[in-house]
DNA sequence: TTTGTCGTGTCAAACGTTTGCCGAACCTCG
DNA sequence: CGAGGTTCGGCAAACGTTTGACACGACAAA
């Protein structure tokens, strides 16, 4: 044992409850110096240490319960084996199988995920940000990217941290991502309306912040424009979809002045269904007498009546693609990977259909 | 600076892309030695250094941008600040909640959570504690406990690693925990149907090796057979509850010989919907015809028809007290915690009512 | 002046790994 | 038999912190 260990360790025993073997406890009773046991356990040396004292040495670890410690290890290797996942809202029920997707494809990697809440407060993200430049990830996933947030990032990115956006892109920032194409959702959502013969459209937008939503709304209305239909677009204030919102939205669009639409497009399953809660205290009948697409596909919407049509975004693969950019990404450095989008699909249920009547 | 840092440095600019500031870049250019300088970062040994030399060195660390390390700061004190959180079924939607509930609660004691997946196998558990051990996080929350896992966790718990148990309890096992009160749930089933008139009873049980599930599955029984009415069970082999699964039960509960039940109890959601499809196959009208109790209270269930009756469980709270529980055992360990008990409510909605007629 | 007590800064030893380098032992070949 | 090569174990210096011990000056009490 090289120094006076002896003393030192002594001294250690009576401190610490949790008491852990080391390198050096295997040495003592392996008869060799701790840096043999170091190199006899890393698979990546064992070529350095003759077949029958790494055997011997094995045994002797294995036998001790010895686990190496990660964080003496990462000190020196300058690398945590670590990523942080940042996310707006834990509770959100849409992320988890994007966080399934991010972890199984960092497990592949030998990495495991931190989680850091945002809560969609930017103030919260940059102590966060910081927090976890002290904890030394590896990398960020950030699901969480707000609009106003592209100068924190930018400065993250510029301090060297691998960084991939995943779920919410933010424009004129240079950095991989993987989003959903929601531009296609939008399109899908108008071709569908259209193809059934609508012609008096609107949307239920998400709030004007929200760069997904941004561009729902540019790709509904772009193909409704192409194919000379009117539309209306109602929008939203609040952050975050819900039946209330829907409710709310849809009565001032059927109480207001304007035109009546036929083919509606909200871009929250919930908005959708708290508008046709809205729609049926006036009458109006869906599919009869109006046709209604979602967002999102949420859970259980095939139970509900009627059973909505809605746009199904991918959030596994979502998860597992932005994990696998982040690693391609600490791999090489020097060439970042290209930006993914991943298309939605259109699932058709009983909440369209064509309209009431061609005047 | 101390040892001949300074051919060192040069080597080390050369070989890593990111670096970083340390301490002893800041007390250089701070004029001071590098451990004044810890110091006076430290919030708790502030009055061991002179106001004046604080302040300046503070404003030099924040000028040149330094984040003490953590991993060295954690190798030196021997916490890592870092909790595991293992879970089941990462893209589990209704982990979301007790996810949040554990994360906030850790942040307001400084904690982060590491996220590992079992995927409800036992090895992979096995191997991702061993990690995890190596890792030095300073506790570890369960929300995947199997039975069979018992001696995994006591194994665990005997090196001195701060355990708590959520979610899923494990029975003789001496671990604080946070559970829902499955027994309860089953309770209040069964005393709602019965409160209706209905005396012929039936429950679709989930996997019997989930200990949640035989507790609901108890308090069922134990009530129905207090009020003295029939009961059929018929038993889930599949460990996950799905539509498909609630179809197939219902079907042979239907089609077999014995009594037809008027009031059944499904022990999830997605198998009530299911059974109810069974049901509407063979011309049997909920709640006219029958009665269905589920179990989780899914989000949306309300829009379903129709709406379903089921049980609610705090989800965030069950996750913040499992926290709570966890931080407490780390402060203290000598007295850990008691375990808690979190009772479960009945959401009446319309798919119980009076049985079609007393025979 | 001596002695004692503060207050404040420095020194250096850890924490448990990883890894470049050294050298001993052994092997091979001319 | 010596030169040169290979194999493999040991040595010790990092990685960036934390912290007990110590040194030194100032100032008060004896």
């Amino acid at each position: 044992m090289p120094g006076r260990g002896g003393e030192a360790s002594d001294r250690d025993e009576g401190r610490r409850a949790r008491t852990n073997v080391t390198l050096e406890d295997v040495a003592r009773v392996a008869g060799v110096h701790y840096s043999t046991v170091s190199r006899a356990l890393d698979p990546t040396k064992v070529w350095r240490v003759n077949v029958s004292t790494r055997k011997h040495v094995q045994a002797v670890a294995r036998r001790m319960g010895y686990h190496p410690d990660l964080v003496a290890s990462g000190l020196k290797r300058g690398r945590t084996n670590t990523i942080a996942v940042i996310v707006g809202d834990l509770g959100n029920p849409r992320l988890a199988p994007v966080l399934r997707g991010i972890a199984n494809r960092l497990e592949a990697a030998g990495l495991m995920s931190l989680i850091g809440e945002t809560q969609d407060d930017s103030g919260r993200l940059q102590r966060i940000l910081n927090h976890l430049l002290g904890r030394r990830v590896d990398g960020m996933i950030m699901t969480a990217a707000r609009l106003r947030d592209g100068a924190t990032l930018r400065r993250i990115r510029r301090q060297g941290m691998p960084l991939v956006l995943a779920v919410q892109d933010v424009p004129g920032i240079r950095l991989p991502a993987c989003t959903n194409d929601d531009l296609l959702g939008g399109v899908l959502a108008a071709q569908h309306l259209l193809s059934l013969g609508h012609r008096r459209l609107a949307q239920l937008r998400g709030p004007t912040d929200n760069y997904s939503c941004f561009q729902r709304a540019q790709g509904f209305s772009q193909t409704i424009a192409a194919a000379g239909a009117v539309e209306v677009v109602v929008r939203s204030i609040a952050t975050t979809g819900s039946h209330e919102e829907g409710e709310l939205m849809m009565s001032k669009l059927l109480d207001g002045k304007g035109i009546r639409p036929t083919g509606i497009f909200a871009h929250h399953d919930l908005v959708a269904f708290g508008a046709l809660t809205a729609a049926e205290q006036r009458g109006l009948i869906c599919p009869r007498d109006l046709s209604m697409v979602g967002y999102h596909d949420l859970p259980h919407v095939e139970r509900v009546v009627p059973p909505l049509t809605s746009i199904r975004q991918p959030r596994e693969e979502l998860g597992r693609i932005a994990a696998d950019l982040l690693v391609k990404m600490i791999e090489s450095p020097e060439h970042p990977p290209a930006a993914r989008k991943l298309a939605p699909t259109l699932v058709v249920r009983k909440s369209t259909g064509p309209p009431p009547a061609i005047r």
